[in-house]
RNA sequence: GCACCCUUAGCUCAGUUGGUAGAGCAUCUCAUUUACACUGAGAGGGUCGCAGGUUCGAGCCCUGCAGGGUGCACCA
């Protein structure tokens, strides 16, 4: 800045003699910031001592940014301007998120447009292409998180796929082990038949369908199934106990009766989770296809059978059937059992959720796996506490009741996926008995139960396995003691719709991998959607690309107007509109500053203090107070999280208060022939406006530094350091 | 079915501990060689979803109902 010298000559800069345009400062400005240094806590002057310290969510490196991510790092680096210019050590560690299954599926799409397919690929060449696939996006990506103006540490910035974060995830894996908490079992998971990979609860969705519902006479019961494809294997009869019905049967009965391929003889369970009021209030199950009749099946030890293989076709059990399309197959399958005078009744219209793929909608088959899974309740147990005793709050605070009541309800999780673009499970498994182990030093070679050869795993990661320990592994606890300065972290400002997904995994990995929670608040931002309140989708083409609103009205602009009116946790409905007339309100701003400038000519240079009371007049007083309690209000809503509120005041202060009513009455002091009354508004004005652009630079924080780089102050610094303004004792109130 | 949220101006939404109903956009009128290419002054517009309750006082607290949204679980 020191070779900036328009600010030394007493003359308007050049700058001001045109509007604003974002297009002319903000690479340069950026570039201004970066090579200050300032984004590393490490560099910021002495007065910087306390950390405060956000973890970004790493953005996926597989595209471009949507508007969601926009708000995201905006909230995130107004709570990082705001509290670095409080005098906080301020870390903001960036990162960039390989994603999995998600990258996977964007790398798919682009595979089945050039006409090849991810089954035909080798998995190593699958996992390169991808790999240099997600390097590309991940410069894109970069360089839309700058052009936000993001103040987050560059130099700490983490990959997900960073071989220590490899290596520490493996290390996770084998201590969970170790400690029981993760095991390998054979038990029911979503498998996604279209991806062909097994996928857990959080990534199913459920969407209604209107089935037929059919009636089948099973021995000396009727049954209800909206599935007879699964029903070949069906060698069990459930009811409840207390079904006064069917109190003639007895557990363990077995009846003989004819079935879709001939006699077979059925065995009667009762069972609580059999709802009376459902159908007939009797059912069969089918342990491998269905998580209820698998928990059945379970509490029973009972036998299981595969009916549908991983592709989503009948297997030989299925007799005439083999080989079929479980769409294909069912009214077949319903044909036969009416010949055979076994169809009772059929209701058309039936209509119930089914789980699809949260991708492709494919419907979910359950089926039973070996896989890997993390035992939840004894973690999610540790999380409740921590939250219940207030260690983290949420805002809004009703995402507590959310967390809490997933906590409460919480299944084993599925970490094993069967994809290549991941994290590799570092494990061991025997095809010929139940072995199976972590292995991360690669020297297990034979089965120690029965010595057959063992096998790597070819399994991934579940991406949340290793992002749930996020917080630890950006800031590289395993490396050195750095990370302790900054841990816990303070916010966690995220989507809301990861308060399932990603939120509780961090805290429980936070517990047990190091006994603290992982950061203190979190922030849930809502969905932005189009103006007219739509999810934005590439389908319905109402996608808006930030990149192209910063061009068409500045990165300020956009940032201020994702920011008023969005309360945390509740969606938003953009219009264009909206960002347009914050562009104005740049503009204001650069035309107050050119006023202040005109006005203030031929002044010596200005300090940053409040003016001296003995200089002013008591109208003047009686400004600064008012722009005084601006400062506390503005100050209380932000460290309370009200972003939205502490915007608009200060908008609406700037532009109603200070440029229509203090500067239109000023015009006529400027010209005026008091000499004291000129000077006591010169400084008046002065003041408010150097304070009203500290109070703007974590929303706008482009024009503002622009705006600071022609002020005449002695000895001023980057306004991104500057100190916010504070109400000092002594100061007029 | 369960949970959570929402219902305030034409539209999008604020409204913090209960104390006279707010903003932006839109509409209308007027001004404007202006610090302002992107401006100003002013106006109209609300039974705060409905019904009760608590209170000196309710948009806000409590109960019930209705409508909308989101999430979860399903019921074979």
């Amino acid at each position: 800045m020191a070779e900036d010298k328009t600010y030394q000559e007493p003359d308007i800069p050049k700058a001001f003699l045109k509007p604003y345009n974002a297009d002319e400062h903000e690479t340069r400005i950026y570039k201004l910031w970066q090579e200050s240094g300032f984004f590393n806590p490490d560099n910021l002057p002495d007065r910087h001592k306390k950390p405060f310290t956000i973890v970004m969510p790493p953005p996926n490196a597989n595209g471009n940014l949507h508007v969601g991510h926009a708000l995201a790092i905006t909230l995130e680096d107004i709570m990082i301007r705001f509290k670095r210019m409080q005098g906080f050590k301020t870390l903001w560690v960036p990162g960039a998120d390989h994603a999995g299954f998600e990258t996977q599926i964007v790398y798919e799409k682009k595979l089945e447009k050039e006409g090849r397919s991810r089954f035909k690929m080798d998995p190593q060449d699958l996992y390169k292409e991808i790999l240099a696939f997600t390097l590309e996006n991940k410069g894109t990506m970069e360089a839309q998180v700058r052009a936000l103006g993001a103040s987050c540490d560059w130099s700490r910035e983490k990959f997900t796929l960073d071989p220590d974060v490899v290596a520490e995830t493996h290390r996770t894996f084998k201590k969970m082990y170790d400690d029981g908490l993760v095991y390998r079992g054979s038990r029911i998971v979503n498998w996604c038949s279209k991806h062909a990979t097994s996928l857990s609860d959080v990534e199913t969705e459920s969407k209604e369908k209107i089935d037929p519902f059919y009636y089948f006479k099973y021995g000396p019961f009727t049954i209800g199934t909206a599935r007879p494809e699964t029903k070949f294997g069906d060698k069990y009869v459930v009811m409840h106990p207390e079904d006064t019905r069917y109190a003639e049967y007895k557990q363990g009965q077995q009846i003989e009766l004819e079935w879709i391929n001939g006699p077979i003889t059925a065995t009667v369970i009762k069972d609580e989770a059999i709802d009376m009021e459902f159908g007939t209030g009797v059912m069969t199950i089918t342990p491998w296809h269905d998580a209820v009749d698998f928990g059945i099946a379970e509490r029973h030890k009972l036998d299981r059978e595969q009916i549908i293989d991983m592709r989503g076709k009948l297997l030989p059990i299925a007799g005439e059937f083999a080989g079929m399309k479980i769409t294909e197959a069912r009214p077949k399958i319903v044909e036969k059992l009416k010949a055979k005078g076994l169809l009772v009744k059929v209701d058309e219209k039936y209509v119930h959720n089914v789980p699809v793929c949260y991708k492709c909608e494919t419907a979910i088959e359950p089926q039973i796996l070996p896989q890997w899974f993390v035992k939840m309740q004894p973690l999610a147990e540790k999380a409740i506490k921590a939250v219940e005793a207030g260690e983290v709050v949420f805002q809004p605070d009703n995402y507590r009741k959310i967390f809490l009541y997933w906590m409460n309800n919480t299944l084993d999780w599925n970490i094993s996926r069967q994809i290549v673009w991941g994290i590799p499970i570092p494990a061991k498994i025997c095809d010929s008995c139940s072995f199976a182990e972590p292995d991360l030093e690669n020297t297990l070679t034979t089965c120690p139960k029965c010595k057959n050869m063992l096998r790597a795993d070819t399994d991934t990661f579940d991406t949340w396995f290793s992002s749930g320990q996020w917080p630890l592994l950006s800031l590289s606890y395993s490396k050195g003691a750095d990370w302790k300065s900054f841990y816990p972290t303070d916010v966690m400002e995220t989507g809301s719709d990861l308060i399932f997904k990603w939120i509780p995994r961090m805290v429980i990995f936070g517990l047990y991998l190091v006994g603290k929670v992982p950061f203190h608040t979190v922030y849930l931002h809502g969905l932005v959607n189009d103006a007219s309140g739509k999810k934005m989708s590439k389908s319905k083409g109402n996608v808006i690309n930030p990149t192209d609103l910063i061009v068409k009205y500045g990165t300020d602009a956009l940032r201020i107007g994702l920011i008023v009116g969005n309360t945390p946790g509740t969606d938003l409905s953009l219009s264009e509109n909206k960002i347009k007339g914050y562009k104005n309100f740049g503009n204001k701003l650069w035309n107050i500053t050119r006023f202040v400038l005109t006005s203030c000519q031929g002044m010596e240079k200005m300090t940053l203090d409040v003016p001296n009371k003995d200089i002013l007049t008591d109208e003047d007083k009686k400004l600064i107070s008012e722009l005084h309690a601006l400062v506390a209000d503005a100050t209380h809503d932000i460290e309370e999280y009200r972003f939205y509120l502490a915007a608009e005041k200060i908008y609406h202060y700037v532009w109603h208060t200070f440029a229509d009513v203090i500067i239109e009455a000023s015009k006529a002091k400027i010209a005026g022939a008091d000499i004291s009354a000129k000077q006591s508004c010169q400084y008046t004005l002065f003041y408010i406006l150097i304070t009203c652009v500290k109070l703007l630079h974590p929303f706008m924080p482009f024009v503002t530094e622009t705006i600071w780089e022609h002020l005449p102050i002695a000895d001023k610094q980057l306004l991104m350091i500057e100190k916010w303004p504070v109400l000092e004792e002594g100061s007029m109130k």
